[in-house]
RNA sequence: GCUGGGAUAGCGAAGUGGUCAAACGCAUUAGACUGUAAAUCUAACGGCUCACGCCUUCGUAGGUUCGAAUCCUACUCCCAGCACCA
């Protein structure tokens, strides 16, 4: 029974098990009960799908009644990390980092299950440990390393090689990292194949001081097969942010690209391998790509809004873009006279200024009551219910 | 401390006196097509104007010039190398 559950998780969306899969596989049929944690950084409060897939991970390890620690990285926040130009540095309050917390929370509760009395999740923050660490406890810690090891890192080679800034205090952070593996006991660390190195670090941390093999679970960042590229980036916008409207969040799943799907489905759902790999033979005998793109958006969204707000959200997606219909609920605004239609289109916020609006209209892109105008100069005299509809998404209805 | 390099629209990145509201890529928006908010193709992408055009933007503040993103001065911030230190 645990078995099969065991081969579910290791199934899919891991990248490397260090040392090997078949430890991990020992280790979970042992019966041992886990502490396996995962670390969070606590200035971020926007998660989206990408993310979804650690936290798949550790519902899984979860249900199979391991003990799951997610560690704050409080402290790590308050020092910044020299390598990212564009932070400020600046130091989280304790309060600010309570609040991110909170939002954090309210996403990934969706996932993990924090009612849970018996085995409840726990959260740690790593100042808790960190900032009272001693010197010689520092240079204690770093003496595991040498710094051969340290300019072996991928990213730290290559700033070397550009003769780009690599500070010293950039090697603190695989140890800080590593040492929240002692502190915690850890005996499995989930984490990005971005975070190797650092996991790795806290499993030389962890042989040396506890004396055991901490396993590293790597799991792949989802991308797009096909061009390599982010597929959640919060800097290109292409991210679906966990805490998104289901119609938003619907669309949004809609507009993946369709070679993704399969990949998807695999990091984000809990859909059965078995049923996933039927969906892919299915697209590959021909099947139309969107309705297996259907099956994911109704997936996605109802495992974060529910089944019934799912089948809301597909059905309104149907209505819109397949029927060409318009929507249940749409904007309304109260108007009454004659306007330029430009004026309008801002009036009702579907233009973000004049020339926005004109652009729009000379594109095409306006209806009004189901005709197209394409006159920038036209003048329109609202009255009641008048539609009015600017490219595929944006309606407002005069009240 | 010294010496160089840099700061351009949401992001990245061209542009070194007029032809610059500023190439290009990404993101975004619209149109066509369709299988969909996919792919592809086309277009738009500071504001005001029906429009000719006008106004505000290229780190900040001044200046030179008929004319500045481009030249000069000061300032702020960032980066690299060197020196100092042992």
């Amino acid at each position: 029974m645990n078995k099969v559950k065991i081969q579910e998780v290791l199934s899919r969306s891991i990248d490397t098990i260090y040392p090997s899969r078949q430890d991990l596989e020992k280790l979970l049929e042992s019966g041992k009960k886990l502490r396996i944690y995962m670390g969070i950084d606590p200035t971020a409060t926007y998660v989206h799908l990408g993310h979804a897939t650690n936290y798949i991970i550790l519902k899984r390890f979860h249900e199979l009644g391991h003990k799951i620690i997610v560690v704050v990285g409080d402290f790590t926040a308050m020092i910044g990390d020299p390598s990212d130009k564009k932070s400020f540095r600046k130091r989280l309050t304790k309060k600010e980092v309570a609040e991110n917390l909170k939002t954090y929370k309210d996403q990934i509760g969706k996932i993990l299950d924090f009612s849970d009395k018996k085995n409840p999740i726990e959260f740690r923050f790593n100042s808790q440990w960190l900032s009272k660490l001693k010197f010689e406890d520092i240079i204690n810690i770093a003496s595991h390393f040498t710094v051969q090891q340290m300019i072996e890192r991928d990213t730290f080679e290559k700033r070397i090689k550009e003769r780009k800034p690599l500070f010293v205090s950039e090697f603190f952070y695989p140890l800080m990292q590593g040492y929240d593996s002692v502190v915690l006991d850890a005996d499995v660390e989930v984490g990005g194949t971005d975070q190797t190195f650092n996991m790795l670090a806290g499993r030389s941390l962890v042989k040396s001081y506890l004396d055991k093999e901490k396993i590293v679970v790597s799991t792949t960042l989802l991308e797009n097969p096909l061009t390599g590229e982010k597929l959640m980036s919060k800097s290109l916008g292409t991210g679906i942010a966990l805490n998104e409207k289901p119609n938003e969040m619907f669309g949004k799943a809609m507009s993946l690209p369709d070679e993704a799907i399969i990949q998807v489905f695999i990091d984000c759902t809990y859909l059965s391998m078995t049923q996933i790999d039927q969906y892919r033979g299915e697209m590959s005998e021909g099947k139309n790509p969107r309705d297996i793109k259907l099956i994911l958006a109704r997936k996605i969204v109802s495992q974060f809004h529910g089944q019934h707000e799912a089948e809301k959200a597909e059905a309104n997606f149907i209505q819109i873009f397949q029927k060409k219909e318009l929507p249940d609920e749409i904007r309304e605004f109260k108007l009454d006279g004659t306007f330029n239609l430009p004026q309008l289109l801002v009036e009702v916020e579907s233009a973000d200024s004049m020339s926005d609006a004109r652009r729009l209209i000379k594109a095409g892109a306006v209806e009004v009551d189901g005709a197209k105008i394409t006159d920038v100069s036209a003048k329109i005299s609202t009255h009641k219910d008048m539609i009015i509809k600017v490219g595929k998404r944006r309606f407002a209805k005069i009240k």
